[in-house]
DNA sequence: CGCAAATTGAGAATCGGTATCACTATCAAA
DNA sequence: TTTGATAGTGATACCGATTCTCAATTTGCG
């Protein structure tokens, strides 16, 4: 999705929750969007000097409430954000279990209905109402252990 | 698999990291076993009064070293902790994103298995070695906005 | 302009989780 | 069994990511 189209998408809800789209909230959502992956505070903070870190924490949970953002924890000290899914596009993450690090993968449409349907039939029978689901690789990415995998 | 079993095996594994199966050890093991799906640390003490908080940790932290015991972060602010996979059966978490509360639930193992090969091949193009993957459902569990689901 | 409400940012407070350390339990050799 | 080396325990101090506080600043609107 186009920059500003995110924008607008963005503006949209905030403005539906009464809150307004400021300059710091702007470039949170820029430093997410260029990012290849959920990014961590670390990272927002040190690819946006202009930021504080008690604004983007506010902001972030506020982005969130608003349907904007996506928190991810991963199980390592740190929580992750990234855009909601309707600003990017469905797709998974692939964890890093040795430095940390979060990616983005997707699967394919058929793959991806299969399991829909399994999850669906799979929460239906315990009374469960889902609101997404969630899938993700841990391992060890090219960085870490790649080095074995001679053929890259 | 019967709890002697579960036992032999957690016994084996700590006895190849040196480590001894002490009655503390047994009794979070067991407690484990006992919950219908991951456990936060509060409830593993109140399951059972006798551990201390601090051994808890401790040896929640050995034995998931030593790979007997997997810990589990959702989002909410605790983290869960459950058998490893070997001591039990392939399994998914439903998440209760109201309560935090977790079940697990599993799929077909065909599903699994084309799940499977769908995420192998993803990890491959990206170069990421697969040690395991997690796959949850988010949404509401049958006590907290289960009331709508009339035919239960 | 000028007010009222929303937002910001620096620092304090919070709270799971971890490290410390003196004490106790365990095992193996004699 | 006794002994001593080593591992385990538990109360408590500590740590660090996140949240809260509040005075100062910015924004929306007449």
């Amino acid at each position: 999705m186009p920059e500003a189209e995110v924008d607008d998408e963005v503006a949209a809800l905030l403005r539906d929750a009464d809150q307004r789209y400021t300059t710091g909230r702007r470039r949170v959502v820029s430093a997410l969007r260029a990012g290849p992956g959920p990014l961590t505070m670390t990272q927002i903070l040190s690819s946006d000097t202009s930021l504080s870190q008690s604004s983007v924490y506010r902001n972030l949970t506020i982005l969130e409430e608003v349907g904007a953002v996506t928190r991810i924890v991963t199980g390592d000290d740190f929580s992750r954000y990234e855009l909601a899914e309707h600003l990017t596009e469905h797709h998974h993450h692939l964890i890093c279990t040795t430095c940390g690090d979060v990616v983005d993968f997707s699967i394919s449409d058929d793959v991806e209905s299969v399991l829909d349907n399994a999850l669906h039939a799979a929460a239906e029978s315990a009374g469960f109402s889902i609101s997404a689901h969630r899938l993700d690789l841990l391992g060890t990415c090219k960085n870490c252990g790649g080095a074995q995998h001679a053929a890259n």
